[in-house]
Order: structure tokens, then C-alpha cells, then sequence
DNA sequence: GTAGCCGTCCGAAACGTTTTGGATCACCTG
DNA sequence: CAGGTGATCCAAAACGTTTCGGACGGCTAC
């Protein structure tokens, strides 16, 4: 492999000028630039990469750490969230590190490691906590990050995050509007901060439609492997049954569907079912499920926009860093009507 | 951010002490090691990977560029094969640069910058095309490379796939058993090579149950936006129509599913149909379908620790490189049934 | 004619490591 | 006591690039 040294000698100027005459530098003659490009050409010259980055101090790589998947099949949002972020690396000529972790800690190693060696120039955080060790770390490193999600008291984060209360809302005054007045709810696990939120929503609503709060509607905690069928059927089991379901995430909506035909529940003619995440699975469940869209594509790339501006803005550190709050759109299917009379 | 220079200067050592007592080389005494330790420690020093690399002649990266996902959002194959690569990276202690192609051009563009520039130590190759620009490129400017698909007429090259032809076979064996004698092949596009396997695949099953070749019953060059409606039409009005439908890719399996709906034919009942590409999507579609399974995670994983044995067998380019053929698993479902008896 | 300037080029340093090829010294061996 | 042997350390080179601070010569302006 040919370096710039090569070119330099075969083109019988120095290292200093071969390098200026590529890199597009004024103080070369046009004739010795294109002397040179000519040169570099027929030897089949690319700057390496390593050097440059040596030299310069930017790797021109922004590290992206996911949850290892493996329970999480059904969910396309990664999918997509990488092909946006990854798409958007290229436009802004950075390479996207990507790696996986199978848990928080893993994850936060993984984050240590890329920003100690100095392997990336930025780093995106995404499935953000409430409180998140990813988070502390990066800001007390001083490594520019951007947030998928909003923390409690970690301080000033440029984040982007979803608003998921307002989705939740919707959803909510969705079933209200169609007569629905006893609403459960079903909760991933609160550390996670769209969850914490999504039920912040789910309070809200109730309040702003004058519905009162009841415990027993609302399952936490829940996840991918969760038994749904025995609180479900306690559920339907109430002496005041409800009789709209609001799942916090399309796993916990499609385990729901499930648990809710072998109870013998028909959807929605007995309960209707609303789904966070708009996935295709989702779309094409039996029947098709009333959800909250958000555009995941969008998300992934908006998010290596706000950090590569982040990495150009070299000393703006007076600005105040961004916040993004998108709205996400209820999309109405065939798991939502009116209440049975009784 | 201190360097190996602060830690030597600390430490009262020369910089050459210093880094062979971190790396753990022999002629350095343990209490200098000790002290070359803790003072490394306190000062948070942690060794730069650029340089490391640019000394080395290595970066300790891969490259995988795969197809831009927008239309194949139903397919949870490559979140899964990019789980079981990255996860595979970690454990030998790469990292994984991802980036996204929209076509067969842009990818190799990607991957002439990633091995021209010497940003990654080797590549992992999907989505094979019967002839494939990218594997030209790669064998041709001496990359160590491993395909997940195998090329025609492309040369030696490392791969790893999937039996497809097997797969068919087995689908076209279970419907064969189940009684039926016409059945109808869905094909995409027979530049992929994983299309042109499975292609084979059918025409092998065909003969070896000695069944006649139609033409009328095949369908080529089918993608995610084809229209599947009137083929499938014109194949139900046949005056000997198929009483079975085998799908070469879960999105075509999908589509020919609404299809058939629309047409009023009923699956399992009218026409039997199966899927390759055992995606969730596929197990919760109405009814779920008989398909052909891989293990997506570890292929992906698989393919880096091939990758990695060539990159660390230096010299025996005498040996053959690997290859390796997987083989699907058919999983009856509710999609396929004996035929009604006219 | 000299000072200043502009256009063009270059040597050397720098980025942060690892590795090469000794140097030094104490100790042992015969 | 001379020579050999280890153990421990180090200066300098190397990886491939960019950049800093000139150098050189020709031209213009006074």
C-alpha cells in the first residue's frame, strides 16, 4: 500500500506539498496539484485513516451501544433506529461504532472503553434511565453525548426524546372519547425513562378527563418475559372490570392479545387494547392494533444531527445544549371501540 | 487527558519502561510494574487506540455495511445478525463499524473507503449477489473478508450460508407428503444468491418427487413493493391451479397472505402457503405460517469468528479458506394442509 | 536599489504509541 | 580477576499524516 511518502518522492517534492496539494491547501501551484493528484492516482494513493486521525485529534467515529436483543425480536424500532443513525454518520462522513451489551453495566464498560481510548468523538445513549451510570459518566468525562430519553437530576444533557406522556394522553382521551371510563395500565419496568413518563401521561389524562385512579388497574414492571395471563385474569376478574387496556410497549400489547384470547377476552368487542410502537407486528396482529406511532428512522439520524453539531460547535459552550421533544401520532385500529353495554 | 509521556514522568521511567511494564512484557521488574501501575491509575491514563493502531499495523476493527432497511421493515433478520456479530466482536475484542448502503453501489463505495483507508482490519460481506462487485473488490485488493452467501464464478472466497436449496426442498417434501402435486414458487430477484439457491432448490425438490416443471406456476424478480395481487389472481384462475404457495422470503409470504385474502382464498383450506424467514411476523400472522428457519444470531456471530481466524492466521494462505453450510429447519404451522379434494 | 510582499515550496516537529537494539550493573563461574 | 549471564532499564526510530515556521526568488512600490 502506497503512502503519502511515495507519491511525495515520485512526484519529486516533499511530503509537506504532496499533502497541501490534495488536501486542497492554496499555497500549491495548480500545475504541482495536479501533478500530484495525477501521481496519487496512478499509485493507487488513499490517506490512512489511523494517521490522520492521529494527527488530527478527531477519529471521525461516534460509538452507539444497544441492549443485546435477543428477547426483543418482535421489536423493529433498532432496526430502524440504526439504519436512520447510520444513514446520517454518512451524510456527516463519520463512521458509526456500533456495539451491544447485555446489560447496563455491560453497556456503561462499553461507553468507558470507547471514550478513554479515545476511539470515538461522541457518543449516543439511547433506552435512557431515570437515573443512568452511561449518562454520569459521559458528563464527567466531558464526551460529547446526545440522549434518546430524558434523565432525572443528571444534569444539563442535550437529549431527544419522544413525548411520551403526550402519547399516552392521546391514547387515553382516544378510549375516553369512544366511552371508555375504566382504563388499566401495563408498565415496563420505571427505571426506564420512557416508561417513567409514559405513566406520568397516563396520570395526566386520567386527571384531565375527571377519571379517578385506581391501583388495581395498573400493573409495573413488567418485561418481554412476563406471565400476563394470571394478572390479566385477575383483571377481568373485578367486580368493576376495565374495560380498555393501554399497553406501555407492543411486546407488552402483543403478550396482552395473547393472554387475553386464551381468557377468552375477545379484542375489542370486550376490551379494547391500545400499543405503544407502531411496529409491523403490531400492524399485522389479529386484529391490527390501535398504536402510538413515533418515526424511529427520524429519531436515529436526528440524534447523530444534534451530536455532530455538538462536535462542530467547538466552543459555544456557553450555549445552552439542545432539547428535542417529539410528537408522536396515534394511529387507530381495529383494537379499540366503544364499551359493551351492560 | 494523560498520555503514556505524563505516566513516565510521573513515574520517574523512561516512556519505553513505562508502556512495556502496562503491556506486561518480562524485563521490567514487579516493583517497578507496581508503581508504573498505580501511578497510571491515579492518573486515569488509559492508552490511546489511534495510535495504538497507527504503530500496530492493526486496527482491531471490522466493517459491515448492510442494505439501507427502509422497506424491509417486517425483517428481523439483520437486528438479530447484527446482534450476533457485534456480540462476537466483543468477545474477541473488536469493534464493529456498521454503516448503511442504499444499493449494491454505495456499499461497495463503502467498503472501498473502509479497506482503502485502512479503517478496518477486515469486512464481513452480506445480502451476496450472484456476481458480486464488493467480493471483486475485496479479492482483488488482498482484504480478508468472509461472505454470509456464495457468489458464482467470483473465485475462492471465505463464506458461510444458509442451505437454501436444502430448505426448499424440505418445504417442497412436507407439502409433497401432505398430497399436493401443484405447487407455486415465489421468487425474488435472481441476482441475490440466496434467491438463486432456493430457486434450485425448488426445481431439485420438483424432479426428485417427479413432479412436471410448469413455468406458469413460478414467479421471478418479486420485491417488497411488488404487487402481488394480480399474479396470484392470475395463478388462482389457472384451469389447474396450484393448491400450494412457497414463498422465498417472509415479505413475499406476507404480501401473497393479504393477497389471498382480498382474492376470498382461503389459507390453509384453499391453498396451502409457506415462508421462508421464520420471522415473528411470520409466527404471528393469521393464520401463522410454515417456515424455513435459520439461527440469524449466530450466523452473524459465526461469520466474525471466521473473519477472525483469518485474521489471525497470518501466513497459511496455503490452506483453503473456509466454508461452511448451515442447515434451515422447516417448522410446520397452521399456513400449510393436505389440499381439499376437488 | 532596497524594502516589502506574494507565490510556492520545504524541513522538522508533532500526534501517542510500541519496538528495536542496545546500555548498565550486579552477580556468578571458572 | 576476566568473561559471561541475567535482570532491568532506556534513547531513538517507526507508524502515516498534518501543520508550524520559515526559505527562496521574483515582482512591485517607493
Amino acid at each position: 500500500m502506497s503512502t503519502i511518502k511515495d507519491v511525495a518522492r515520485e512526484a519529486r517534492l516533499s511530503v509537506t506539498t504532496a499533502s497541501r496539494a490534495l488536501n486542497g491547501h492554496g499555497d500549491v501551484a495548480e500545475a504541482t496539484r495536479a501533478h500530484v493528484r495525477h501521481v496519487a492516482a496512478q499509485l493507487g494513493y488513499h490517506p490512512n485513516h489511523t494517521a490522520r486521525s492521529l494527527q488530527g485529534t478527531r477519529t471521525n467515529t461516534i460509538g452507539l451501544v444497544i441492549p443485546q436483543l435477543l428477547h426483543q425480536r418482535l421489536d423493529s424500532f433498532w432496526l430502524e433506529f440504526i439504519g436512520g443513525a447510520s444513514s446520517a454518520c454518512t451524510t456527516a462522513r463519520l463512521d458509526l461504532l456500533l456495539t451491544t451489551g447485555h446489560d447496563l453495566a455491560a453497556e456503561l464498560g462499553h461507553y468507558q472503553r470507547l471514550v478513554r481510548s479515545r476511539r470515538v468523538d461522541g457518543a449516543i445513549v439511547c433506552d435512557v434511565r431515570v437515573r443512568d451510570p452511561r449518562i454520569s459518566f459521559l458528563r464527567q468525562s466531558e464526551a460529547p453525548f446526545v440522549a434518546f430519553g430524558r434523565t432525572l437530576g443528571d444534569g444539563e444533557v442535550a437529549w431527544l426524546d419522544v413525548d411520551g406522556a403526550a402519547g399516552v394522553r392521546r391514547a387515553v382521551e382516544h378510549l375516553v372519547a369512544l366511552g371508555h371510563r375504566r382504563i388499566a395500565y401495563l408498565g415496563t419496568h420505571r427505571a426506564f425513562s420512557f416508561s417513567h413518563f409514559r405513566y406520568e401521561g397516563y396520570l395526566d389524562a386520567l386527571l384531565a378527563a375527571d377519571l379517578p385512579y385506581d391501583e388495581a388497574l395498573v400493573l409495573h414492571g413488567l418485561d418481554q418475559v412476563s406471565d400476563l395471563a394470571t394478572p390479566l385474569a385477575r383483571l377481568v376478574a373485578l367486580a368493576n372490570p376495565p374495560t380498555a387496556l393501554l399497553a406501555c410497549a407492543d411486546f407488552l400489547a402483543l403478550s396482552a392479545l395473547r393472554a387475553l384470547r386464551e381468557l377468552g377476552c375477545a379484542v375489542p368487542d370486550q376490551i379494547s387494547l391500545v400499543a405503544f410502537d407502531d411496529t409491523p407486528v403490531t400492524q399485522h396482529a389479529d386484529p391490527p392494533l390501535t398504536s402510538i406511532r413515533q418515526d424511529n428512522y427520524a429519531i436515529g439520524a436526528r440524534l447523530v444531527e444534534l451530536l455532530v453539531q455538538q462536535l462542530a460547535g467547538e466552543v459555544d459552550r456557553s450555549q445552552p445544549l439542545p432539547h428535542e421533544l417529539i410528537q408522536p401520532l396515534l394511529i387507530p385500529r381495529q383494537s379499540t371501540a366503544p364499551p359493551r353495554r351492560t
